[in-house]
DNA sequence: TCTGGGGTCCTAGGACCC
DNA sequence: TCTGGGGTCCTAGGACCC
């Protein structure tokens, strides 16, 4: 009785057109149908996002801001409003759990949605692309773009193709024809070295790709990446929609330039420690290894990493921890004279995560590290990160600060956008 | 003129185990 | 007489994505 088609699977890709930049045409009228960029000014600053009006000027995210003056001289720099867009993004995706539970974020304002069980309630794909995108243009007010397909790189790509403010759905049986001559560049994990890469052997559209001997290609890309992108060109994608756990938690923080000494590097890490170890915690996540990254001038950036017998998250031990590392980073660079290099951001990750939801004593310290008299044990640390914890989910974020004042104020970017990054897991 | 912040996955060599 | 073979983990670096 079923169709056949009923039993294809069936996935969308939703995502929503120049989101920031949506929302703040959508806050304030006065902006619509004008360039505008979140983030940034004309003297610098990175550009969160930008309108469709200033890409057509060829603005993107992540430029700088004089560059985008340059390129779009009657540009508008706004700020974000980032509660907002947390709020509407949800609001989103309110929209999309409706259709079905099969939803996987992948970012703020993105999201896979398998509807091969839904088609039996809500119609055809295109059918249900449709509706998705009334209700997020009447109920929330901002452009979605869907791609529809049988395989989530497809949709994607569909997407892409869609864009802006577009419905594309690749039919079952009219992949290949869709896909050939498309740019290898929109398909997933093909970025700029890797698009050079295949230009150089004459591979420019996904069409060529798949007519490329794989053999060839993994000589060219590496085995997994080659294999994998030979497999894609041919439509041939294994994965599933699904929510996929989080593997690492890190936080980083850009200095400007700046001769590291005992004080700024404990108190910069203290304070990426204590980001990094409370989500940790909220998440009932504890982990093993722990990386640091430094960035010395001019941006070249090293990792150092150490994998702990036990499963830690608190913000004390991170911080020690991470502060070895990063003296051993330091101090294994090359340099002409006694000075000490001038770093510009140190960054702190935690992976090999485990959960946690119980108290577990933590080993100390690595016996390399030469433990301060008066050094917290672990018992009396995970008893101080649970009475900041719950004083900060109390009074707010802001009572209980592990920030110099010195680094207070002349942060590169707002607060709230790193808060809105971490909501992005 | 001056480059943000949060992630995932892959590679390659070495250590170590059976 | 001379050098197994597979698997896993760790570390450092890099490409890529939003």
């Amino acid at each position: 009785m079923a169709h056949a088609a009923a039993h294809h699977p069936a996935v969308l890709h939703a995502d929503l057109d120049a989101f920031y930049a949506s929302v703040e045409q959508l806050l304030d009228p006065a902006l619509r149908g004008r360039p505008i960029a979140v983030g940034g000014n004309e003297r610098g600053g990175v550009v969160l996002a930008a309108s469709y009006e200033a890409k057509a000027h060829g603005v993107h995210g992540g430029m700088a801001g004089w560059r985008a003056r340059q390129l779009c001289p009657s540009i508008t720099f706004v700020r974000g409003h980032f509660g907002e867009y947390q709020r509407l993004a949800d609001a989103v995706m309110a929209v999309l759990a409706d259709i079905t539970p099969a939803v996987e974020r992948i970012s703020i304002d993105e999201a896979f949605l398998d509807i091969t069980g839904a088609t039996h309630l809500f119609g055809t794909p295109r059918e249900i692309g449709r509706r998705i995108r009334a209700q997020v243009r009447h109920e929330v007010g901002l452009p979605i773009s869907i791609g529809g397909a049988r395989t989530k790189h497809l949709a994607k790509i569909a997407s892409q193709v869609a864009k802006p403010d577009g419905l594309v759905v690749v039919e079952p049986g009219t992949e290949q024809t869709f896909l050939d001559p498309l740019p290898v560049g929109l398909m997933w994990g093909v970025g700029p070295v890797t698009e050079r890469a295949l230009t150089s052997e004459g591979i420019r559209t996904i069409g060529d790709l798949a007519r490329a001997r794989p053999k060839d290609v993994e000589r060219l890309l590496g085995h997994a990446t080659g294999a994998k992108l030979s497999a894609l060109s041919h439509d041939e994608d294994p994965r599933r929609v699904s929510t996929g756990r989080v593997r690492s938690v890190g936080a980083q923080s850009a200095m400007g330039r700046n001769t590291p000494t005992s004080q700024s590097v404990r108190s910069v890490l203290n304070h990426l420690a204590d980001r990094v170890a409370g989500r940790m915690r909220a998440k009932h996540r504890a982990g093993r290894t722990v990386t640091v990254r430094v960035r010395f001038v001019p941006m070249r950036s090293v990792t150092r990493s150490l994998t702990l017998d036990a499963p830690i998250a608190t913000t004390l031990t991170l911080t020690e921890v991470a502060e070895q590392l990063v003296w051993q980073a330091i101090s294994d660079q090359e340099r002409p004279s006694e000075a000490m290099p001038e770093i510009s951001l140190l960054a702190i990750s935690v992976s090999n995560l485990v959960p946690q939801h119980v108290i577990q004593l933590e080993l100390p310290l690595p016996p390399a590290d030469p433990r301060r008299p008066g050094s917290a044990t672990g018992v009396a640390r995970w008893a101080l990160d649970q009475s900041v914890d719950a004083i900060r989910a109390k009074f707010g974020t802001d009572v209980v600060d592990y920030l110099p004042a010195a680094l207070g104020r002349r942060r590169g970017v707002p607060e709230e956008f790193r808060e809105l990054a971490e909501h992005e897991l």
